[in-house]
DNA sequence: CGGTTATATAACCTTTAGGTGATTGATGGA
DNA sequence: TCCATCAATCACCTAAAGGTTATATAACCG
């Protein structure tokens, strides 16, 4: 799992128009002018958040003709989400097995970089 | 779910130093001293981090002393998770089911005000 | 009281994010 | 060829993020 890229992913996903715009394309592929459609906000700043949301890998973009059809990319929503099952166990009912789980899990001493390309376990 | 957190929620996790700080609380309550011992940061600047985190639910604070000891608080993750399992279909094998699914989604048309407190089904 | 420890706050700086309007580029059709 | 359409890019603005240093606040301890 590539950590840079999670904080590309998290930090496009902290966007409300941009989570509705993969909403949209979770059901198919769309062009920059229906994707824009729906909001309150010039084209160029759509295209902007389309550039994060790339950037982060989240969609690809082919070509047909004029358009540029943005299709949902979500292995990193899936990178994401491996990320977030590390703290299932804080949500999820049983705190019985808290001390193997970390056990299990562990923990390194924490990374004294921020820019490093490695997350510390839970 | 409040999704106007969500944008909170995902803007903390977008940063690896708040990552980090919620991997080492995820082993247990610390001070602030201590969070910010492995990161190449003055003090403040972990402060101003919590500050991030609290603000977004995923930490709360209680006082020992002269301590300020963070705890984490999980339920936000619950929640970005829950958003990102909509999108669960999209990075496990089988597209297969994937019309009846977006059916069983019913997808209403998408939100014209990105500052809505609602954000659209896949 | 005075000093030490732990944390928060203030003022500031630099970079990035999110938006705008105007323009440019690429493609297709009359 | 000329024009319309879709999308990207440019120059610009404002606000927020992430860091700094210096200072204030709060609680304990001698």
């Amino acid at each position: 799992m590539d950590l840079n890229r999670l904080d590309a992913v998290f930090a496009a996903l902290a966007d409300p128009t941009r989570r509705a715009i993969l909403a949209r394309l979770a059901s198919g592929e769309a062009g920059v002018m229906e994707l824009a459609k729906p909001f309150a906000m010039t084209q160029p700043a759509i295209s902007k958040h389309l550039r994060v949301l790339e950037r982060a890998g989240l969609i690809s973009r082919g070509r047909d003709a004029q358009r540029r059809p943005c299709r949902i990319e979500a292995r990193p929503l899936a990178e994401a989400n491996e990320w977030l099952e590390r703290y299932r166990q804080f949500w999820e009912g049983s705190f019985q097995r808290l001390d193997s789980l970390l056990d299990e899990l562990q923990s390194p001493p924490p990374n004294p970089d921020p820019t490093s390309d490695k997350d510390q376990q839970p």
